[in-house]
DNA sequence: CCCCCCCC
């Protein structure tokens, strides 16, 4: 109670409400919040309602809109709604206590941000008194996070439900927009192509899990990385699924240079009934030239044999070859591994898409296309 | 943090 009558001195109400009314507007505020707010955050919106001019961590009462949050705002009210909830960590504290942080996406209808609740805060997360789709008003200061700008809202922070409207708008990312670095990375796709799962060795002597899909959507497609405990994600995703990724980050990957999108474990995955629409972009086959990746479409117009062989390293492996056409030209398709078998299931004049095949030069310096695992061929 | 475009 004691911190009650300290936030009606410090709010200086004495002029707009007598102390007992105070008190038991707050009481009544607890009730109607159906104990989801704490007597403190109460007595702040309670404060907040008599137009006092300090309410939370002293925003003022200007509440702010999503898309006008920058790393210099300091404190900020908010009203949004919870898109995503990612579990409360406890970690400890230099003198020995435990603290708790949680992270939410919350969102209105500018864009959405990351919240980071801290202790108290970040128990309503555990308890699960925080879902996904319960609005809320928010006050707290603002700080550029390891993501990028957040709100962070701590024991001086406001974290409570309203029956208020809002209407959500999760800023997605276009794919052709994707940068190195980007990180909080929001993505709407079509899943293209999966890959198996790897299994790796780490310095440390730990063994990781890393699998890829590629995405799409109407402006290009990126391939996708998942690590560790992130890949048991496949079993739920099949091709042409239209799926949602929610903080990601972008990196370029050291081997191929190219951009990929990382999911690590704070990043959710999750099917979305919004059909996402992708379009290939087949090239021409005389457009072709050496040292790119490229997609194909045309009929197969010459199919080889299969040769198995060992590598110079001892593994086996097999190769077959085809060659397809279109209205340009001819290009022979080495088919590796698994590929191979393709030679058994088409004929002259069958229809066939060869997708993301590396161009080389290849026997008697004529360019062919590598058809490997990063290849996916699909016969029509 | 992984894969490394491989055959005749």
């Amino acid at each position: 109670m004691d911190e009650i009558i300290e936030i009606y001195k410090k709010q200086k109400l004495s002029g707009i409400i007598r102390q007992e009314d105070f008190l038991e507007r707050v009481g009544e505020k607890v009730n109607q919040m159906g104990g989801l707010c704490d007597n403190r955050t109460a007595a702040m919106l309670v404060a907040h309602d008599l137009g006092a001019g300090d309410t939370g961590e002293g925003a003022g009462n200007e509440v702010h809109k999503v898309a006008d949050i920058a790393p210099g705002t300091g404190n900020v009210r908010l009203i949004a709604k919870v898109m995503t909830v990612f579990p409360a960590k406890e970690f400890n504290r230099n003198d020995g206590t435990i603290g708790r942080v949680a992270n939410l996406i919350v969102a209105d209808e500018t864009g959405s941000i990351r919240l980071t609740l801290w202790d108290d805060k970040a128990d309503l997360v555990k308890t699960g008194d925080i879902t996904v789709g319960q609005t809320f008003q928010i006050s707290g200061y603002v700080k550029e996070g390891y993501s990028g700008v957040e709100v962070n809202v701590g024991n001086n922070g406001v974290l409570c439900e309203t029956d208020e409207k809002v209407e959500a708008s999760v800023a997605s990312t276009k794919i052709s927009d994707i940068k190195n670095g980007m990180g909080d990375l929001n993505l709407r796709a079509r899943v293209l192509d999966i890959a198996d799962i790897r299994t790796f060795n780490r310095k440390d002597g730990s063994t990781g899990r890393v699998t890829n899909i590629t995405v799409g959507d109407d402006t290009g497609k990126i391939r996708v990385t998942l690590w560790d405990e992130k890949t048991d994600l496949l079993s739920g995703l099949k091709i042409n699924d239209s799926i949602e990724i929610i903080n990601a980050y972008a990196r370029e990957n050291n081997f191929s240079q190219q951009v990929e999108v990382q999911v690590g474990n704070r990043t959710i995955v999750k099917k979305t009934d919004k059909e996402v629409t992708y379009s290939e972009n087949f090239t021409p086959i005389s457009d072709i030239i050496p040292g790119e990746s490229y997609s194909i479409k045309g009929s197969v117009s010459g199919i080889g044999g299969r040769h198995d062989f060992t590598r110079d390293d001892g593994t086996e492996n097999s190769v077959s070859n085809i060659y397809v056409s279109d209205d340009t030209g001819r290009i022979r398709i080495a088919l590796w591994g698994e590929h191979a078998g393709l030679i058994d299931e088409v004929d002259i004049d069958t229809e066939v898409e060869i997708i993301d095949a590396f161009s080389k030069s290849g026997f008697n310096d004529e360019i062919e296309l590598s058809a490997g695992n990063r290849t996916r061929i699909v016969v029509l």
